[in-house]
DNA sequence: ACGGGTCACTTGCATTACGCAATCTATTTT
DNA sequence: AAAATAGATTGCGTAATGCAAGTGACCCGT
C-alpha cells in the first residue's frame, strides 16, 4: 500500500512541503523546521525521483539550485495527503488556523482544484499559508 | 502531520488491516502476509493504543486471544486509508480487481459509510475480500 | 489432571537506518 | 581571486528493525 515509499518519517513531508508550501530547493527543505538531516533528505529526494514523484533540474539563473517539482502521480497524491491534514488537524494540536482547517474540510474539491492548478501552473506560492500548515 | 504516529512502515498497514479486512488479532496481523516481526508488532499495537487508534480487550469464548479494535479516531482515518489505497492502486500493481478499484474510486462516501457501518456494527466482514487488498 | 498445542508477547543478537557534524565539489557573488 | 552558497557525501555513534528462539497464560482432548 505505497508503504514501501512513504513508509517513514520524511517522504510524505517533502511531498507536502513541494504541494502546499511550494517549496522547490534542498536548502528549503532543509531549513523547514521539521529537523532533517541533510543525508537523508538527499535520499529521500533520490527516492521519490526513483520512484517517479518528483522531478529535478537546475535552476534557471542559478546553476546551483535544483529545482525540484511533483510529476503527476506526486500531485495525485493530494487527496491522501488532504485527508492525513484533515485528521491531524482533527486529533493533534495544529498550528493551522480553525477558519482554514474548517473551509478545506468543507469544499476537499476545490481545494484540491487549487492544488492542481498551481502545480499546473507551476505556480509556487502556498496553499497553506506559513504558520505551520500541518505538524 | 501525524507522521510521529504513522512515520513508519507498519502502522498503517495495522490500521488497514483491522479497518478493512476485518482483522483483530496478533496472530492475523502477524500471518497477514505483509512479514512484519513479532516484536515489532506488539510495539507498534503499544504504540497505537497509547496514541487512542487502537483498544484492546479479551475475547469473551478465548482467555488467550486478544481482540484490538479500532476506537472513533481510528476510524476516522477511513478517507486517508481509502485515499493511499486509491493512489497505489493507480500506480502500483496491485491484486484488487480492477472493478473493485472502480467502484471504490466513484463511491467514495459510500464506501466510508460502508467502513463506518461495520465498524459501529462491530462487524468484521472484510471490505475488501481476501485478494491481497492493497499491497 | 496431564500433555500438547495455541496465543500474545519477550528476549538476544546481528544488521540496518538515522541524527549530527564536518567535509567536498560546483557555482555564484563580491 | 576570495568568500559565500547550494547540493550533496562521509564518518561515526545511537536507535530502530529483522530474525530466531523462548516465556507464561490458556485451551482442549484424553
Amino acid at each position: 500500500m505505497a508503504l514501501e515509499i512513504f513508509g517513514d518519517r520524511w517522504s510524505l513531508l517533502i511531498v507536502r512541503d513541494v504541494m502546499v508550501r511550494g517549496y522547490r530547493t534542498f536548502q528549503e527543505f532543509l531549513q523547514s523546521g521539521e529537523g532533517i538531516a541533510s543525508n537523508v533528505l538527499a535520499e529521500r529526494l533520490k527516492r521519490l525521483r526513483a520512484a517517479g514523484i518528483l522531478t529535478a533540474q537546475r535552476a534557471d539563473g542559478d546553476g546551483r539550485k535544483i529545482c525540484y517539482q511533483l510529476t503527476q502521480k506526486g500531485v495525485d497524491l493530494a487527496p491522501a495527503v488532504l485527508e492525513i491534514f484533515l485528521w491531524s488537524a482533527k486529533y493533534e494540536p495544529t498550528a493551522a488556523p480553525p477558519a482554514v482547517v474548517e473551509r478545506m474540510a468543507h469544499n476537499r474539491e476545490q481545494t484540491l482544484q487549487e492544488v492542481r492548478r498551481r502545480w499546473a501552473a507551476n505556480d509556487p506560492t502556498p496553499v497553506l499559508p506559513r504558520f505551520g500548515a500541518a505538524r
